[in-house]
DNA sequence: TAAAAAATTTAGTCTTGTCTAAAAATATTT
DNA sequence: AAATATTTTTAGACAAGACTAAATTTTTTA
């Protein structure tokens, strides 16, 4: 049985690793978990010796299997539990992080399963993060910030970079919402702010704010050219 | 910030109280606690020191009220949380005690208020037990040993004494559930066990069975007597 | 490539919560 | 009222997880 600090570091460690293609170094840990690095090397030592990451002196840390389908669990239970509180008690989307760090180290397998049922196995929770399957796989979605889109192009937000209470409130106070269609109009070349149209109001939004939303994919709008087949 | 260990503390101390009128005692915590006698000293100093129980050495501790508030509120968590997983994630009533062990240390006042509100605001648990309202007042219910009833006497089993999960299991395999109308039809002298006649169908009971389980006391059945008023 | 800077580890300390063994206080028997 | 038994507290130790300060390794810069 994994304490709560286990866990957390795990999932810190998963967390960088997504980003990055090295192992989790030890400074990177210490900053996520807002500790210092002499904690870290403390754990990732003790995290070795449970084989739940392959850790080098002076090299830092990458999850093992086991290590990584663990780290996963916590994550599944993390996202399940803020969609719990958001579709089931009303909370807001900028309410539920700190509670469900609380909550996802509850221990029971019976419990999380059967809250995924109660809430009609929901694939991605109230900030568009994918939710983790029982075996820990997750769908990697693909993704592009809203800054990449040319002009004209549109396409459907799926989820958001940063995820600050600030920038969920912005979103609300907007009337923006994971799933919307969002085109864009226009593109301001001095200062690269752009005008959007999310499910039909048209407004202005700065870079910064684009560079934070993340929407599929878009399909490439092909040239009107008739095919000669 | 209290650690689950000093709510644990506290709760074992608020129950204990419950069936006592003097302080709990070192040796009454560690066996409730499941803890050595030399552990509960330190801690009931610690919570001395932070003015939740007032505790005098060699004579136990009572909780403050401070104290007793906290208790009531992690037992009123303990009981929101089995009913939430009884009630609606379909738990049966002897899987969820050491689920909601690990649940009740959970701190957001909004988040058990709204799952309070979520379950319609349920004034018992599923084993019967009293939740205590947002203040920690609890309303103690008036109740007996079924055992304690005579013959041709009914009443409403109202909680349980035992809750160890064979208890449990032996009350669903006899359907045997809280709110039914229990009636004693005899009792036999010899081993003091039961029969008795339960939501219409009738059977037999040990004496101990009927010891653990607790009924409304029974309004008198006045002898049927012409009044001359 | 040597020096300086940055990152990382080690050594030692602290707090929380637990334990065992021994000492002290209280309760129960003779 | 002693003697004995039981309960409770104290003393000292340990593990987990954190910290600071110092030492060591790696990386960057000159
Ligand atoms: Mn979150
Ligand atoms: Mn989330
Ligand atoms: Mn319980
Ligand atoms: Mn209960």
């Amino acid at each position: 049985m994994l304490s709560f600090s286990e866990e957390n570091y795990l999932k810190a460690i998963y967390h960088i690793e997504q980003l990055q293609t090295e192992g989790a170094s030890t400074n990177t840990v210490a900053k996520k978990m807002q500790t210092k690095a002499s904690s870290v090397t403390d754990m990732l030592q003790k995290l070795a010796d449970k084989r739940l990451v392959v850790y080098k002196k002076y090299q830092g840390a990458l999850l093992s299997a086991k290590g990584k389908k663990i780290a996963a669990s916590v994550i599944r239970k993390h996202r399940l539990w803020e969609t719990f509180l958001v579709n089931k008690l009303n909370f807001s989307w900028d309410e539920v992080h700190d509670i469900a760090e609380q909550l996802e180290h509850i221990k029971s397998e019976k419990l999380i399963d059967s809250l995924d049922a109660f809430l009609e196995f929901p694939r991605v929770d109230p900030h568009g993060d994918p939710i983790p399957d029982k075996d820990g796989n997750m769908t990697k979605q693909k993704k592009v910030m809203l800054s990449t889109l040319k002009e004209n192009q549109q396409s459907k937000l799926v989820t958001i970079k940063d995820s600050s209470d600030n920038f969920l409130r912005y979103l609300d106070k907007k009337q923006i919402a994971i799933g919307n269609t969002i085109k864009v109009i226009a593109i301001e070349p001095f200062d690269k702010s752009i005008q959007v149209q999310i499910e039909g109001r048209e407004f202005m939004i700065t870079e910064e704010v684009a560079e934070n939303l993340l929407v599929e994919i878009p399909s490439l709008t092909l040239p009107k050219v008739k095919r000669t087949n």
